[in-house]
DNA sequence: AACGCAAACTAGACTCGGTCCAAGTTCGAA
DNA sequence: TTCGAACTTGGACCGAGTCTAGTTTGCGTT
């Protein structure tokens, strides 16, 4: 655990927001300046794979957001205007895929995710 | 409706998978080598805004794929490992979102995800 | 405390999907 | 037939993300 790292987990822990790289790498910078992109893309990318992480885009994105909450199943509310992404916990089962609707795949996971506008977006 | 348009359309309709625009760009360019990149993207542009397309992207995507059926709600899955899309027809409502849990957006759609591996992938 | 090595970091080049733009083409109305 | 608007083209450009070569850092060993 470097200095890097840190910084790096230290932007995402303790909200629901799901940052792009370049937020995080903004925001990681104010605290060590001599950050360097590339370091940030390997953090995001390992703590991904650690499954810290989710990486989500929704909106039709050209830049990922990660999603700080990697384990606890959830849902998502999406500004379809500003790309603005929130965790919502589950409050009812998803309804489950029938079986002839499967086509063979092997199904890990059913979220739902609610699209609108948000309200900075519609003043 | 020109003719590069009609190429663009036709690669669309009659399925339900979601290709990226590189795909359009070769499937439409066997039945219209001339046509370009640019035309295909402003074709694909043009039919999104008219509702006629959706614009998806799951899996962290980087690159787009184009929903064919831009009308009727649907849900869908997604193969998390070669990034293939497939409609499913809703059967049961879904969970409404409860108005707490809102955040004053406004919402106009929900749809679910599911995310599993595809046959192809899994072999 | 000094050494040496592996792991991590940096800067910058590169890739790739998508957009922009200036110039050329097509098509329909007058 | 002419004219203008809309469409298309190709290539330059942009931005997110990856790759890589070289440097720095941290740590176990002596």
């Amino acid at each position: 655990m470097t200095a890097q790292r840190r910084a790096v987990a230290q932007v995402l822990t303790g909200n629901n927001l799901h940052l792009t790289a370049d937020e995080v790498f903004e925001r990681a910078g104010q605290v060590l300046p001599e950050l360097s992109r590339a370091t940030v893309y390997n953090t995001l990318n390992e703590l991904t794979d650690m499954g810290e992480l989710r990486v989500t885009s929704f909106d039709g994105g050209l830049t990922r957001r990660y999603d700080p909450n990697g384990h606890d199943p959830h849902h998502h509310l999406v500004c379809t205007v500003c790309g603005l992404v929130q965790d919502v916990l589950p409050e009812q089962d998803v309804p489950e895929l029938p079986r002839r609707d499967r086509r063979g795949f092997e199904l890990h996971d059913a979220h739902i995710v609610y699209e609108g506008i948000c309200t900075d977006c519609r003043s």
